[in-house]
DNA sequence: ATGTCAAATCGTTAATTGACGATATGGAGG
DNA sequence: CCTCCATATCGTCAATTAACGATTTGACAT
């Protein structure tokens, strides 16, 4: 519990995408699909985003068939990671690309993780109130 | 308060130095030529370090005739730098590299400023019991 | 004003990191 | 055994970062 484990906590936490995904998995436990969908990356770059997260104590993994699901660790071995989690609950609830997220992770819950994957890692795209002129 | 604000305290706090920083900062206000001194680091490094703290709102600066003085910005305008610099005071008390930067921080405090300043920013080197053989 | 000296800033270099596309892994179903 | 498909890992590239030495800044003393 030294140096070295609170670099890795810190390190994965201080990530602006990977404050994102926590902030998804507050909501509940997502399918690494969903979580590709929401933030509209590739797909080996949130899996390794979800590595790190793992690596450091902060989200844990299940198997479900094909599909692999994440959740927060709390509970975790590390108090950096269970602090940090704790903190992070009441932070940047108000921030717009926060509250966007949440918007699609709604979606992403609704749509389910098979149509996701069906529809190769996307969301519908949401209508835009176009402005008339 | 958002995504930005956060990203800097956490990356200020991620890195070890300047975790180590805030640890040794923890022990009262200090000298930029003490800080340097128990870290044995170079000079324009420290200070970039301590840039950044400062920056991130974790800690503040105060002028004495030549010398510059910095110390834990407890009532920060942040809301990430207050809880993570309570966070942090809990955290790695056990560490072997802090407990030496404590022995050291304190050999730095006794020592005064204008000492390690005319040692040219070093500390008295400790006498390391030998193993006799 | 000039010199001194602690600290800040600049410029460079090597190491780390985040993004991507391509390939490998490993369950589930045929 | 072979295929399919979600996820993990690999290889590459551009951007960031931590360290250093060199130079600049700015407060103080003469």
């Amino acid at each position: 519990m030294g140096l070295r484990d609170y670099e890795s906590v810190m390190k994965a936490t201080a990530d602006p995408t990977r404050g994102r995904i926590l902030k998804i998995l507050e909501g509940g436990e997502m399918c690494v699909c969903q979580v590709i969908a929401i933030l509209s990356l590739g797909q080996s770059t949130v899996s390794k985003h979800l590595f790190l997260l793992r690596a450091a104590g902060l989200i844990k993994d299940r198997r479900d068939r094909k599909w692999v699901h994440y959740s927060l660790d709390r509970g975790s071995d590390s108090p950096y990671a269970g602090r940090m989690l704790r903190n992070i609950r009441g932070w940047l609830n108000d921030d717009p690309v926060i509250a966007k997220d949440r918007e699609r992770t709604a979606m992403a819950r609704a749509i389910g993780p098979i149509a996701i994957c069906e529809r190769n890692m996307t969301l519908p795209v949401r209508r835009r109130p176009s402005a008339k002129r």
